[in-house]
DNA sequence: TAAGCTTGTTAACCTTGGTGAATGGAAATT
DNA sequence: AATTTCCATTCACCAAGGTTAACAAGCTTA
């Protein structure tokens, strides 16, 4: 088994034999990213379901005058790509980029046709993630709405400590919906 | 046929015999739901999955202060319940309360067991719904960031007019993560 | 009909975060 | 090594929206 933390992330959801893992575990692309490489440009057809084995991605769109918004930021277990585009064949309005080097296992069409059909417990298992990222997302709806940028800032440090060595302020302050200089004086003030 | 909006909604995503549809039709559980009544009560077990066949209906949670945030809308077409208690039978922390007299077609576990058993397609189907509600709330994250309170307010009531006739405001300013106070302010300017 | 909620509005004042400009340091480019 | 670009920080000022309070208009309910 060469990725025992994919092999966890799909017996969370799903009972899986080890036999029917190690058959999906060979079909994978695997994909390094060195900082700042991009995975996902805006424009682009998505191909793949991306599930980050290990590193950090920052997810962002851009407005008609530049200006980066920070929607997601995806750590070690997750899974960050663009659904929409790649069930839709759509292109893509969302940049997806490395923040340290990370090391990715990417699920084509083909192979996603393969683990439904040949494993229909995976129709579950997809369910369940898209389930739960929807779920996450209401949640922080309901937590920007109630909590001072200051909380805010201080949960993601909690829950994500290692965003603070990889990823600019700027897209920090930005993923918290705030200005960069808001930020700066939101650290002065701790 | 008694309800060509579902069988409708069923076929943007999937194909559906109409045999295979009046087969599950024949199992829903129908409600109807007067102004203000509530569906669903914080602290309760989801037992049904809820389409809104007609009618209005409010999803918000409260705080430690009894605050309301108001975190999703629902309209004719759409599912609005608490897919996580659901699924995982854990209470839920939404309320959910009809703003207008509402008639929703309700699927328990035992029907969506019945669905996703003899009609597989039907994995698929729900993994699209999700997805689809999953992608518009990332996208709303991006609208809320980038743009104004007022902006919002008026993308709202040109894409749910209804919502001006049934839903109080203060409840339509906690949506647009607003106070009451502030979206007079709005509604003056306008 | 009267009393009592609930909702919407207004106004004065306050707070949080935005804006624009300046500075210094780190990193990338030449 | 020198130059340029990028990023974080600070500051003074500004704007959007929050807060508190008062009041009026609609409802409920007695």
């Amino acid at each position: 088994m060469k990725y025992p933390l994919l092999y966890q992330t799909f017996n969370k959801h799903i009972n899986l034999p080890v036999e029917s893992y190690l058959d999906i575990e060979n079909r994978l692309v695997r994909k390094i990213l060195v900082k700042k490489e991009f995975l996902i440009k805006e424009g682009k057809i998505i191909k793949y379901l991306p599930f980050i084995n290990d590193g950090l991605m920052v997810n962002y769109r851009v407005n008609e005058n530049g200006e980066r918004y920070v929607l997601q930021i995806g750590s070690s277990g997750g899974w960050l790509g663009d659904l929409y585009s790649f069930f839709s064949g759509k292109p893509t309005r969302f940049n997806i980029q490395a923040y340290r080097t990370t090391e990715l296992l990417m699920i084509s069409h083909e192979t996603f046709e393969y683990m439904t059909t040949k494993y229909p417990v995976f129709e579950k298992f997809f369910r369940l993630v898209i389930q739960n990222a929807y779920v996450k997302t209401i949640d922080t709806k309901y937590r920007y709405s109630s909590l001072s940028a200051e909380t805010r800032y201080l949960e993601l440090i909690k829950n994500v400590p290692s965003i603070l060595d990889d990823i600019p302020h700027y897209l920090i302050a930005s993923y918290l919906n705030i200005k960069p200089q808001s930020l700066s004086r939101i650290r002065k003030g701790l």
